[in-house]
DNA sequence: CATCCACCGGAAATGTTGGGAC
DNA sequence: GTCCCAACATTTCCGGTGGATG
């Protein structure tokens, strides 16, 4: 069960390409006791290089996802549940888990990661934030997105304020730290001269994005008899996309697939992709797959929640000759440099 | 200048869930 | 059981957007 390969996500090896400039930011703010906002595209390791930096600090230390925990509840369960290391049970109010938490906090130096943090924000607002920023202890506060650059416009005035965290962006990685990347993966969990330099070469020119790498790795690996060419490579593409792509939407709700069902569908069909479309696509589905369909009130929210993922991407229009309304697309990360 | 497009998105109302007390 | 309650999920309601069109 606690077997870790190589070429799985959870693993953390020794970086081998140094992120100089990022990993010095980084301790430099944990070692001050700075906030800090990490941000940066999707696949460039902002997250891998903030458990690392945590790991071997002389503190409390406590990640969590905001993507699974997407309220201020939620979210205080889990950080209580880590802290203390025992099962908090539900049926406790936010101000009892609130007033738990601060005991934790106020008794030892502590390290908060609060990773994927737009969904919460985008869910639920900024009371979480709120709380923890007010929190009177040693507490470092760093929050991870792929989406904003920028917390202060993502957050109320009153909480920025008092948070005032250090900036750290994250750049793509180039062709070359992927390459080094995947080459170091591959030695530690392939037979040696099982992977052809040309794939390799392929994979890293196609993809900027560190977690997409390793997943085509890891495809290639599961389908190649016995070395990865540059044809296979080229072959899975598509079970790379899906794999990918079920990655993120396991995560949410069947309704979410549903809706990405049929944007996908009609993207193929269809030059534009307009919200409305859409609705009326996942209504059909549900009927299909015999699921009561969500009011399209909601269904906004659900997509808006996809877009974070970064498996679609919409333009906005308010207003003008086509309404108010959205165009939506998918995202081809395989194609997309 | 009024009207229309085709939804957006805030806010309030309502429904659901699950624990705790009785 | 069942009553109550908080958190959470979803629905209902509705004002709003700005260029194109008549």
């Amino acid at each position: 069960m606690l077997f870790r390969s190589p070429l799985e996500e959870s693993f953390l090896p020794e970086p081998v390409v140094d992120r100089e400039t990022e990993s010095q930011q980084l301790n430099t703010g944990l070692e001050n006791l700075q906030n800090l906002h990490i941000h940066g595209p999707r696949g460039t390791g902002k997250t891998h290089l903030t458990k690392k930096a945590i790991e071997d600090v002389e503190a409390n230390t406590c990640c969590i996802s905001c993507l699974e925990n997407d309220t201020q509840y939620k979210a205080l369960r889990q950080i209580l549940q880590e802290l203390t290391g025992e099962e908090v049970r539900t049926g406790y109010h936010t101000s009892e888990l609130q007033r738990k938490i601060q005991e934790q906090v106020e008794a030892l130096e502590t390290f908060l990661v609060l990773d994927e943090l737009d969904f919460l924000l985008l869910n639920d607002g900024d009371d979480l934030l709120y709380f923890l920023s007010r929190l009177n202890a040693d507490l470092g506060l760093i929050t991870i997105t792929a989406n904003h650059k920028d917390l202060s416009c993502q957050v109320e005035e009153r909480t920025f304020s008092t948070l005032q965290p250090q900036r750290i962006g994250f750049e793509p990685f180039t062709g070359e730290e992927i390459y080094e990347v995947l080459a170091d993966r591959a030695r530690k969990s392939l037979k040696p001269q099982s992977l052809r330099r040309e794939a390799l070469t392929y994979i890293a020119s196609s993809t900027q994005n560190l977690k997409v790498g390793l997943t085509w790795l890891r495809v290639s690996a599961h389908h190649a008899e016995d070395t990865i060419t540059e044809t296979l490579v080229k072959d899975v593409k598509k079970e790379v996309s899906q794999t990918y792509t079920k990655h993120w939407l396991q995560k949410l709700t069947d309704h979410h697939q549903l809706l990405y069902q049929a944007i996908e569908e009609l993207d193929t069909e269809q030059e534009v992709v307009q919200t409305g479309d859409v609705y009326s696509r996942y209504k059909n589905l549900c009927q299909a797959y015999n699921e009561h369909p969500l009011t399209d009130r909601r269904t906004s929210d659900y997509l808006k929640q996809i877009e974070q993922t970064g498996l679609i991407q919409s333009q906005y229009y308010y207003g003008g000759n086509k309404g108010k309304t959205r165009e939506i697309e998918i995202v081809d990360f395989l194609t997309q440099y």
